[in-house]
DNA sequence: CGCAGCGTTGAGAGCGGTCAAGTACGGTGG
DNA sequence: CCACCGTACTTGACCGCTCTCAACGCTGCG
């Protein structure tokens, strides 16, 4: 797996075929992709839809960890709190990413929108219930939670190895290309999150992530449409500083 | 899960609890804790013993993964590295872990020996037999992945947003409790890897490692013995620095 | 039009990186 | 047991990247 891949799969989260799922409605999750039609209604028919607003909690760090959720529309970020206040943003979750899956009692991070969405709701018992009725669909959790612990691990690369500017241009790289996988085509993509949320999630802060997108402003590899457009004038510049191919290039 | 349990999950990889694979003999790992003698028959019956020396690797980066590995003695490093050389230690890995399990093609991670050690090889398509005929084998799996995940995230958490000597104290709190939890007690315990080494998976160079250590030892919270003994003097220090307890301190 | 939130830009400081000696450990051979 | 040597570790001086603090600008909305 590249270095970019990073982010990327960080950003896909647990899920990123397509499919629909009943209930929910809209495009959905990889999750379902291996189960069969009886098995989609089982599962459609035993979860609950939920209209978000920007800002809102899916659920806190710390809660009890009683549901898994599947964010139907919309983004979300996850985040992590240390005791003294400083926080981390550990991801960001899409249309058709799961959230909230885990073995333990209680959620290690907490969930909140970053735009309006919704997401469809399911009990844990309910899911272990499937998991027994289908066990493909264990499977399939086990193979999504490798791929994440590998996005894991080279985001960890990134937060120990690159430069600002580099960290950025990986960023928005991997965005751009989660957009991409996710169908949406024309050259002005989406930034759903803030400079600082950037920043909390890159492990810099947020002046530094906007000297960052200046910069790539200045050089011609971006160009800015509002606070939330971007466009990409100079993929290869981006990807060659995204992807880890510093001065010392093999 | 506490912040410090980033670094300390991350040490125990998968698998924790003790168990004693037949064939392997050593202490082992917390996969086979689930299943029955037949089961553990199974398993070592299919599996191979290697004898190892430091600085050995067990598998490399982009290797196809065809095996996965239980390292049943001594202590072993995972890497990542960048097209342009740049690389990362992205855990460690001590007795009783499993090494090398992917649903991927390649090995995204390589691993080399810090110390003489050996593993044990098991085939892959043997672990999927196993895995058809032992499901609970596959929900194992799955736990501790998803507390590995979990780890990283603190990890991921600890590289953004700690201080290096926050960074090290950490990791020197989580190696003494990783050997605690696998039954070492003395007021010494082992420094196994270098501070190359550790520099490379905190994200600091080995100059700065030294440092901390330094400034640690002068304020009496650690003692020295030798290249790699070290005796904690003042654990709740340590602790207290390591664990996200800053100044800001809620 | 005015406000609030987000983003940009600048100046200065500090943490950690880099480069360069110098030192201690631990293994090997006499 | 000691001398030797290679490797790892320590320490210092200096530099640069990123953070911090602060002011200003833009954008979207009521």
């Amino acid at each position: 797996m590249n270095p970019l891949d990073a982010t990327r799969a960080l950003m896909d989260g647990l899920g990123s075929e397509a499919n629909v799922c009943m209930k929910c409605g809209s495009r959905s999750i990889g999750l379902c992709a291996p189960l069969d039609v009886a098995a989609l209604d089982d599962m459609s028919g035993e979860s609950e839809r939920h209209a978000l607003e920007p800002r809102d909690a899916i659920f806190h760090q710390g809660d009890p960890a009683r549901h898994i959720y599947t964010l139907t529309e919309g983004t979300a970020r996850l985040t992590r709190v240390l005791p003294d206040g400083r926080q981390a943003v550990i991801g960001f979750r899409f249309a058709g990413d799961i959230l909230g899956f885990t073995p333990d009692k209680e959620h290690a991070v907490g969930a909140e929108m970053l735009t309006k969405g919704t997401v469809c709701r399911l009990d844990r018992r309910r899911l272990e219930h499937l998991f027994r009725r289908y066990p493909v669909l264990e499977r399939r959790f086990l193979d999504l939670c490798v791929k994440e612990l590998a996005a894991s691990q080279d985001h960890i690369l990134a937060l120990g190895r690159f430069s600002a500017e580099e960290r950025v241009a990986g960023f928005i790289i991997s965005l751009v290309e989660a957009q991409e996988r996710r169908g949406r085509v024309g050259p002005v993509f989406d930034l759903p999150a803030t400079r600082a949320d950037i920043g909390e999630f890159l492990g810099l802060t947020l002046e530094t992530v906007s000297r960052a997108i200046s910069a790539f402003r200045k050089r011609g590899w971006i160009r800015l449409h509002g606070h939330s457009g971007i466009e990409i004038t100079d993929r290869p510049a981006l990807m060659g500083l995204g992807s880890g191919e510093g001065v010392h290039a093999a």
